[in-house]
DNA sequence: AACGCGACCTGCGAGC
DNA sequence: TGCTCGCAGGTCGCGT
């Protein structure tokens, strides 16, 4: 469910409240929201308890909280020859952070302790005493797509900075190493993402939802920029010239923007900031989810044209077939 | 390399 | 009332 913007809310929602606190407990109330920790739950709270968080910081949909160790009092598990994997390691252990992927209807919480646990609440963190701030980071995820994890940060491919964070971010989790940058980071190269776009043989929502291209961008905002460039979702790549390349990009870089100022989008519950209120700009929407209605843009133009719905990649696509045309054989 | 599909999950609304 | 079906913001891995 969240895309950049969701996430970008929630990133900036959590700063404040759990920057430099410590992890003092880690319930696990359900092992499939950490399936992405292989060493489980025990070690998955070793790594934790007595960690300072240090920053929270963002790339495409990836959220991580860098860590600091308080102490070396929490070794990690012991390996299957009951050697701490630490020591096996060496005796500095490299920096890790905490993972966080939303998946489709994970949430980040920030709550007190009196408040009761939520229906689908998976993890909770209890953090260092702070001056008027809630003691729990709660993860809550219905369907479970999402999860946390503990990975090692690591260099980046271009020497650039991991993400976006409070402070410079120099390293990267691991797990979203291998994820393009997003249109919002000042480090992300136009230039870059234009020569792979156009040695790749496929169509252009495909290439905009791969996040190893241009992270960040889902299904919805997949629809908007498309809409807003005007162009539909099966024209191939390699016929896309630089400029509509550009429009595109701008588009994407633009409708999050503009999510973000309204705080997200949400449809429903599921989607909500660090204190659980809902974002707006699901009413901004010209696109996604607007089936048989009429473009906005074709309506300001006085043509009547509805919106179209089609089964593309296995979820549904919006476009406006007169604004948008398909292109016919291959060609634009 | 690219693509289609299933897997991973729960819940909601529509239709019968 | 209750059943089944289709659908939902994402990612990963397998087969072809």
């Amino acid at each position: 469910m969240p895309e950049l913007p969701e996430v970008e809310v929630v990133r900036r929602g959590l700063v404040s409240w759990v920057r430099g606190r410590t992890i003092t407990s880690v319930d696990v109330l359900d092992p499939r929201s950490i399936r992405r920790h292989a060493l489980g739950a025990g070690d998955f709270a070793g790594n934790l308890e007595g960690a300072r968080v240090v920053d929270v910081v963002r790339r495409g949909k990836f959220l991580w909280l860098p860590l600091e160790e308080a102490a070396a009092v929490h070794p990690r598990t012991d390996t299957a020859d009951g050697i701490p994997v630490h020591a096996v390691e060496g005796n500095a252990r490299p920096p890790v952070a905490l993972m966080a992927h939303l998946g489709m209807s994970g949430q980040l919480l920030m709550q007190d302790s009196a408040v009761p646990d939520e229906k689908h609440l998976k993890i909770r963190l209890r953090l260092s005493p702070a001056e008027g701030m809630p003691e729990q980071l709660r993860f809550v995820d219905q369907r479970i797509f999402g999860g946390l994890f503990v990975t090692s940060l690591v260099p980046t491919a271009d020497g650039g900075p991991g993400g976006l964070g409070e402070s410079p971010a120099p390293l990267i989790a691991e797990e979203a190493a291998h994820i393009a940058r997003d249109p919002l980071d000042p480090h992300f190269s136009f230039d870059s993402f234009y020569r792979r776009l156009r040695i790749r043989k496929t169509g252009l929502k495909r290439a905009l939802l791969d996040q190893g291209l241009v992270s960040g961008i889902g299904n919805i905002y997949a629809d908007e920029a498309l809409w807003r460039a005007r162009l539909h979702y099966a024209r191939p790549t390699d016929t896309l010239r630089r400029s509509e390349a550009l429009r595109v990009i701008d588009a994407a870089r633009d409708v999050m923007l503009d999510a973000l100022d309204a705080g997200g989008t949400s449809f429903d519950s599921l989607y909500v900031n660090v204190n659980g209120a809902s974002g707006y700009f699901d009413r901004s929407l010209n696109a996604y989810g607007r089936e048989s209605q009429e473009c906005r843009r074709c309506a300001a133009a006085g043509i009547v044209s509805l919106m179209k719905r089609e089964q593309f990649m296995n979820r549904s696509s919006y476009t406006c077939p007169v604004c948008q045309p398909r292109p016919r054989n291959g060609r634009w």
